[in-house]
DNA sequence: TGACGTCATTGATGCAGGTCAATTGTATAT
DNA sequence: ATATACAATTGACCTGCATCAATGACGTCA
């Protein structure tokens, strides 16, 4: 739940959405689909109510009928290792796709967990499937979100692999900040759903580790912490720490490329 | 280069093999081409003289144009970070395809290599696509097949997030006898394509690391190791190792949950 | 308003695994 | 054979972060 930029009131009452006027549809669908299109598009999906917080979306193991796609709120996808403990694998905001690692075997993998009130477009994927062989422009959508999803793990698994704590909690925020911005929301002022719990498990640290850097970052004026909220201070430093190329973001670009080498010019 | 269990001599002079006679199709396509189908598919597949070891399938920033399926031989993928420093992706065996990464931007965010000789099926992605609308399968394939990567990329987050430097590498030499087993060859003998370094890379460890867990494994009798060459002397025990429900491979399913802590003992 | 549970912060301590360094083994070229 | 280059092993040391533990802040419910 971030700030607003803009004031989109969502009414719980007005379930029924069309596609061709939910303001995410160049998220969901970034380009190519036709407005006649859309309206086939939209008879397919199903808009349940509002999941509150803590409620699942479905568990490991549930049969794979549907893809989700947010359209407020957040969740957290998670697997479980036999030892019972979870492994927190992803946050999902408005516009973005669940479920597509369920598509192979048809069953879910992971669980997904509402981290506030949310509420979900359901879309059979049988159906989905066929309306694409009749688009093929829909059915290229759907590769290319499939391709983005695979490049954003492989994201991950750099930072995983090889990133320090301060780097990873930094990149963290700098991702977060930059998807808030997609979605027109505030790219320096946000709140967190996920707990410090949920952070940590899901950039690998222990939650302790994820608040001492946020005091940390907090002491060097990077940014300002008050339990959920977080406001980006100066978001330029914060990228150099997290020690990668933040491409994507505030529309910022001095051409500084040519300088790998952070050199400190904090 | 596993060792073969059965002979399945590859010469470098055919070049053209269809995919109807070619040995990987059910791990290419698992399911749901038909014969004529797959003389279309074929048609749209050219098939290069093989790569030598150290040469670059693509690089990093390349258009994309081609999907490639591995059809002998191996390679890594992996991406650079500003400083230069690599961090390896994965490593591709045959039957596996490589590229659906870069169907969404539009150019490929890795590199990849060959780690031997290598040879390889290019599928120009523009045919495949279109071929796809008309064959409905071969796209319900196509969607799974990156589900399946989605899924895979998902298990090797929660291996980096939170298995020990033990646990990781028993996960790889499981995974990759699992691998093997799917090709034909032995689960129990293989030789590795790849470095210390490389594995390392790959599962978020210095490479001494890697060289330690390699003689502190032999000298438990869990494997032996010459070289590249590893034989896997307690496959079982080594799956207790991992840490993991070792799930397809061997049948064993001692249920021995319930005891997560190490306990030291080895 | 107080009691309780959850989440976050902060401190103290220990260890897994990274880093540095030296040595050996293997492969290619000369 | 010898030289060169690189890959792998092994040892010694050190540090980043996990772990354990105590305290504080907040929200909720009676």
């Amino acid at each position: 739940m971030p700030t607003r930029k803009l004031e989109k009131v969502v009414s719980l009452k007005d379930i029924r959405v069309a596609c061709r006027e939910c303001s995410l549809i160049e998220i969901c669908l970034p380009v190519g689909i036709g407005q006649s299109d859309l309206d086939r598009l939209d008879s397919i999906i199903d808009r349940k109510r509002p999941l509150p917080r803590g409620d699942h979306l479905f568990r490991i193991g549930d049969p794979f009928q549907c893809l989700y796609a947010v359209r407020s709120g957040s969740l957290k996808t998670y697997a479980t290792s036999e030892d019972g403990q979870e492994q927190v694998m992803g946050f999902h905001l408005p516009g973005e796709l669940i479920g597509l690692d369920a598509i192979a075997e048809g069953d879910h993998p992971l669980a997904a967990k509402a981290l506030e009130t949310t509420s979900i477009c359901e879309i059979p994927f049988h159906d989905l499937e066929s309306l694409g062989t009749q688009l093929p422009s829909l059915q290229h959508q759907l590769l290319r979100i499939m391709s983005k999803e695979i490049r954003d793990d492989e994201h991950n698994m750099v930072i995983l692999g090889q990133k320090s704590a301060e780097e990873r909690l930094a990149s963290f925020l700098i991702s977060l900040s930059n998807r808030f911005i997609r979605r027109g929301f505030s790219a320096h002022q946000f709140n967190l759903s996920m707990s410090r719990s949920d952070i940590g498990n899901y950039l690998g640290l222990a939650l302790e580790t994820v608040s001492r850097l946020f005091t940390r970052f907090q002491n060097e004026g990077l940014l300002r912490v008050d339990r959920k909220h977080i406001e980006l201070i100066d978001r330029e430093r914060l990228c150099v720490f997290s020690g990668a190329r933040c491409s994507h973001g505030t529309p910022k670009q001095h051409s500084q490329h040519s300088q790998h080498r952070p050199s400190k010019d904090q």
